[in-house]
RNA sequence: GGACAGUUGGCAGAGUUGGUCGAAUGCACUGGUCUUGAAAACCAGCGAGGGUCAAACCUCCCAGGGUUCGAAUCCCUGACUGUCCGCCA
């Protein structure tokens, strides 16, 4: 969520940035309005009742006292009439404001480029270069099934399409690929967490997934459940509600979980193999961490995730996203692309976002700073996406005879 | 899933014949006195959100509704926790 008392105290700015979101003009100005219209509502209701409960003090003397109370209690009641009225505006004007601005995405850093989609993502730089093959490298999926390590047709039979099955060395690959992700998250220091793969809608709103894209999200018929879409709602809103103490910050987790979504609005991309998929295994870098920090820590966790790829010899970029490509909740991101020899191409492996306060102010996440409580940054990034890091190997190791040379870092795992 | 019990500030724990209770007390924490330093002792402060230059003021005693001039306190619904039973990796 975005301060709405930034609007109020520099309206074109804020205005100005919102835009490069692609929020429309009326839609800041109705914020704007919307808000000026509560804060009325609000000290209305809030006078009403502060002259309803200086008439019930007084009503409770005049009682012990023996006085007559039929005069105040006639005024009581007609002030109760007018509490009830402005008690309704106010909350319909809470109401209206409250699903305006949970719609609204964050606002993006000045370094974030302006553009359309991601196209216009600006590339910051290249790790390790390409492999030079001597025959033509194949697509992942037909190293997939003929390696017999990744079965389509078979997912498809237990679920539906974008199900796939992992067997025998495609199997052993993923979980070696989950040991080394975590290992090497833990040597940075980030704290292993396990968390439900299951959260409620709180937990969803707090990190910026609902109330706007419910269609991409699994929900459990009946019940208050989600499954999750990344392992950041679980890990973030661990803190939903809470005030750390200073020093106990930055908090530096990761954790592995599956994740699931619907992919509406991705038909046609990606149908085939396993790049694209309803579930799928990351592993997931969160940090809470106190304003000053997040910059810094942003920083390190492109370089750790980066060097992950490096340490799996990925050939591999980074990517500044665009203002059109920035996720909701982002306030700037960058992408880890790892090179695809059989796509010809680099694919998103990666992604890390620093979304300072938005999520914080959602899910009230604070900390004490001497004697004022202050909202953190929260920070997010994965590393890596387990699927598509089977995937990087298997179209990067690949031999002219279709097998795969196991990483040398994986071997360990193995 | 069935039966009963509970849900109060960082923690513990009063408050349930409705009024001056945002809430006793203890611990923890912060500042001060004392001390070479520490401990102990003593003094003071110490929940959150909104609002304000700062106040005043408003809200919050699990959540939502109701009764009442007035509710932490009474009633209803829900969530969660505990115990016993059932079931189970």
């Amino acid at each position: 969520m975005i301060d709405l008392k930034l609007l109020q105290t520099d309206f074109e700015t804020i205005s100005k940035k919102l835009q490069r979101k692609n929020v429309p003009v009326v839609t800041i100005e109705s914020l704007q309005s919307k808000n000026e219209l509560l804060k009325k509502a609000r000290s209305a209701f809030e006078e009403a009742q502060a002259t309803q409960n200086e008439m019930s003090k007084l009503f409770g003397t005049y009682k012990r006292e023996g006085k007559d109370i039929s005069e105040l209690k006639a005024k009581v009641d007609a002030n109760k009439l007018k509490i009830n009225r402005l008690q309704q505006e106010q909350r319909e004007a809470e109401e209206v404001l409250s699903s305006l601005v949970m719609g609204i995405p964050n606002i993006p850093d000045d370094d974030v480029p302006d553009g359309k989609d991601e196209d216009d993502n600006v590339e910051i730089k290249k790790v390790l270069t390409p492999p030079e093959f001597t025959f033509v490298p194949k697509e992942h999926w037909e190293l997939g099934e003929a390696n017999t390590w990744i079965d389509f047709e078979r997912g498809v039979k237990l679920a539906k399409s974008r199900f796939s099955v992992s067997f025998g060395m495609g199997a052993r690959m993923e979980r070696a690929l989950i040991n080394f992700m975590l290992d090497f998250n833990r040597d940075r220091g980030f704290v292993e967490v396990s968390v439900p793969e299951l959260v409620n809608r709180r937990a969803l709103e707090g990190t910026g997934q609902l109330p706007k894209f419910e269609d991409d999200l699994f929900k459990i018929e009946g019940e208050d459940l989600f499954l999750i879409p990344t392992a950041e709602v679980p890990l973030t809103n661990l803190f939903q509600d809470e005030i750390l103490p200073a020093e106990e910050l930055p908090v530096k987790m990761t954790g592995f979980t599956a994740c699931f979504r619907k992919e509406a609005g991705s038909a046609g991309r990606d149908t085939r193999g396993m790049i694209r998929q309803h579930q799928f295994y990351k592993v997931e870098m969160v940090t809470i961490a106190k304003p000053e920090q997040s910059d810094k820590i942003f920083d390190e966790m492109v370089a750790s995730a980066s060097d992950m790829l490096t340490a799996l010899e990925l050939p591999h970029r980074q990517v500044r996203l665009c203002t059109g490509d920035l996720g909701f909740s982002a306030s700037k991101t960058i992408d880890l692309e790892v090179w695809l020899p059989g796509q010809d191409s680099y694919r998103e492996i990666s992604s890390i976002s620093n979304t300072r306060d938005f999520q914080a102010r959602r899910a009230k996440i604070r900390y004490k700073e001497g004697k004022k409580n202050r909202l953190v940054h929260t920070l997010n990034g994965s590393s890596l996406a387990v699927g598509r890091t089977l995937v990087a190997i298997m179209e990067n190791y690949q031999n002219e005879d279709g097998s795969i040379t196991i990483p040398d870092v994986l071997k360990k795992y193995l």
